[in-house]
DNA sequence: TTGTAAGCGTTATCAA
DNA sequence: TTGATAACGCTTACAA
């Protein structure tokens, strides 16, 4: 749309160019008064320097990389917009990509990224990416990546995760102190990390309360609504009914409260509940839903800054590790009046 | 990370970077033979196009903006897959802001993109948008814009947007066959057209269907699960309660839904309900929402349809409209047995 | 069918 | 403090 450049400044003034692009870059030499007459000239003008030009020059494309394995809840959008946040006042551009939860997509978003020469990715791995050797390749040719949620602890580098366990552990706590009995933990995804964390999270308030667990108390599900529903039916199926529940996630929180009020349990009398990763519904719900709430916004900020600061202090770097801390949220369905 | 260039695969094989160029740009004549070795050796040395380079050349950015006013509900996440999907295949890269529904940050995220020499913008405005000249000015000026789903009539552009009217009539409809007799209406935020087309999609069915219809029975709401409370709580209050609501929002159905089952309304026996804009949660809750679902999908990848053929046929190019259609998903909140 | 060379809009080196 | 000029990696007339 714009064609002005810094030649026509360059000849508008009687200037060189260097001196017009000097007063761009005020990292150089040049005196006040032309310095200003420029910036003023080139406004008038309507001047907007081209980002492409730049680059070339720069071999640099200012452009980041994000990966996630999904976009329809909040989690990673938010995340994203935390992100954003700090890479855009940065003069950093954003491309965002996500894998659907699929390793072969996850793989080709990054290849396409590097294709599009992003000075660095922003990666939270897909549940079903089990080989990471490419990732671990990429890093080790010097290639900025941070992971951030979803990591592979055998990945060497930055990353910024949630503390699953201490708040899988409180949360718990939270159970065991309401006096409940006979607690179950409804376990996420198997392939990912922060599912054992915060199962390891719920052990970690029995053992630390001296009260013994039996593996039992562990039960498979996972992280849709369907999940949930499937774990309560069946517990339901073999009369093995608790009077508290732990669910790793909120999703698979409400599916399992569904299916118990649609059989006749009270929540909380009969069965209380505690779910993780707050979603908006958590306090729509009937009975609102108790629940861990991350950090997001925070992690893509942190997530963006660790990536800056490799991308910018290349060569002397050593990965960080940040680790996130939440809340409780405290709602009717785990608390008796 | 890459450093071959034409130029190095030129020397390797003694030939003018132009040919290793028009080998990339098969739309050239280049002796095939030529050609393939070109590729083949590209390949083996590793050669990765610069795209920065490319731009500078070609004043294009192949960069694409998308401005959307939330991020939050899945809506316009899936909206921008389906579009990123689009212009990905075609060489473009996405660029995501969004205004969190505010006009300053709106206008902010356009001109940034304008400065980063985007081809186009995809755009959806706030509904705090009420001043519009500045994008009416970048379209007279040949700027390539295309609006979707929160649209404003007074800009000329091309478009895509839900046939709210048809949908909303549908869905009304299908309250009076359920022999339902004081139907409201909740109407979303204000500010919005399709807030408007919804409501004339609810008179329409009863102007269809030759029914007097009294103002009082549209009720001012929103779109957020408290002013779905909100509006409940005031039937209450004013001892006038209706025996269906048509929400035009799915949160604004359930936050009503919430306090009439507080009361002790039983849904759909004493009230029925259908909402709009189906979010995940409408068929989970209690009972299961009836609700107008939007291809939300597709509406990203008509938009991004649109935008190309507008940046590729600069001059030559008329504003064309997209109306999509929805699926109305009756569910038992509407339905009694 | 291939090569030469100018040019895209910057930055950065060197000289003045 | 400023200017001339090469360079970034590619495309594209024009020439051969």
């Amino acid at each position: 749309m714009n064609y002005i450049t810094i030649k026509d400044i360059a000849k508008k003034l009687n200037l060189s160019v260097s001196t017009i692009s000097r007063a761009f870059n005020n990292k150089y030499d040049i005196k006040k008064e032309t310095r200003e007459l420029i910036l003023k000239t080139a406004k008038e003008m309507g001047y907007r320097p081209n980002p492409m030009a730049k680059k070339l020059v720069q071999k640099r494309s200012y452009n980041i990389g994000i990966v996630v394995p999904e976009f329809i809840n909040a989690f990673f959008p938010e995340v994203i917009i935390g992100a954003q946040e700090i890479f855009f006042k940065k003069g950093y551009q954003v491309l965002i990509m996500q894998s659907n939860e699929n390793y072969e997509n996850e793989l080709k978003n990054v290849q396409a990224l590097e294709n599009n020469m992003v000075d660095g990715i922003l990666l939270s791995i897909s549940s079903q990416t089990t080989n990471t050797d490419y990732y671990k390749d990429l890093i080790n040719s010097g290639f900025p990546i941070v992971l951030f949620n979803r990591v592979d602890n055998s990945i060497e580098s930055s990353r910024v995760v949630f503390n699953n366990y201490k708040w899988a552990l409180f949360a718990t706590e939270h159970l065991i102190d309401q006096n409940y009995k006979r607690i179950i933990c409804l376990k996420g995804i198997n392939s990912l990390i922060l599912s054992h964390e915060r199962v390891k999270g719920f052990k970690g308030a029995f053992l630390k309360r001296k009260i013994e667990i039996d593996k039992n108390q562990i039960v498979e599900a996972g992280i849709n609504f369907e999940d949930g529903e499937r774990a309560a039916k069946k517990m339901i199926d073999d009369n093995n009914i608790p009077d508290a529940i732990f669910a790793c996630n909120d999703l698979c929180a409400m599916g399992a409260m569904k299916i118990f009020k649609k059989n006749g349990y009270r929540i909380p009398q009969d069965i209380a509940f505690v779910g993780f990763t707050e979603t908006k519904f958590a306090e729509l719900i009937d009975p609102p839903l108790t629940s861990v709430s991350q950090p997001t916004f925070e992690m893509g900020r942190k997530a963006a800054e660790l990536l800056i600061l490799q991308i910018e202090n290349k060569g002397s770097f050593t990965p960080q590790t940040v680790l996130l801390n939440g809340q409780l949220n405290i709602r009717e369905s785990s608390v008796k009046n």
